[in-house]
DNA sequence: TCAATTTGGTTTATATTATAAACCAGTTTA
DNA sequence: TAAACTGGTTTATAATATAAACCAAATTGA
């Protein structure tokens, strides 16, 4: 009847970064935190754990002088997203 | 942008509850034990929160000498059923 | 008949998660 | 050259979910 939902996507901060990466090529910490109106901090923790599952990957370079951490959806995370909104169909259409 | 996700149905358990106490007129304890596969110990509590926010409205009698738990999902439930599902769309749709 | 099991739960302890606060290195600005 | 800002990370704490332990009453079965 219920599907599990990842729970690495059943996350407030997680799902929209998600959503935010999914339509857009590559996308800044800054724009993240931007977008989603998360601290530095939470934001810095929830995308460690969305590269961990390699739902998306990291790339930490510099922009001049200042660090630049740029962040790209991968397939997996692409395809762990679409389950995600497939079963949450299960849970909230009536 | 991203909305905040009521909390209290962010919660695979409590939104499984009130996915199934959406569509009928009332449900018995044991009932959403099977349909959502939790735990007693869980669902309890679950239910108890869900209560203390005013979503449900929960009964307790006796069906000859056993014990019986109703539940029934209230008006302000609906509404935060609703409003969370409208805000799921900020978040899921592409 | 009385011990074991089942029913229908609740309470409580623990593991997991989310979040904010504190921190840090380097840079710019006054 | 000290203060403040940028772009983060680490760590401590609060909140949450979950399972395990428990309970009272009823039923079952030897």
């Amino acid at each position: 009847m219920f599907s599990e939902l990842d729970p690495l996507l059943h996350s407030q901060l997680r799902l929209a970064v998600m959503s935010l990466l999914i339509s857009v090529e590559s996308a800044e910490f800054t724009f993240l935190k931007e977008k989603t109106n998360a601290t530095a901090g939470n934001l810095s923790v929830q995308l460690d754990k969305l590269s961990s599952a390699g739902y998306i990957s990291v790339e930490k370079s510099f922009r001049g002088k200042k660090p630049l951490t740029t962040c790209v959806i991968t397939k997996k995370g692409i395809k762990a997203f679409e389950e995600y909104v497939l079963t949450l169909q299960e849970y909230i259409q009536k």
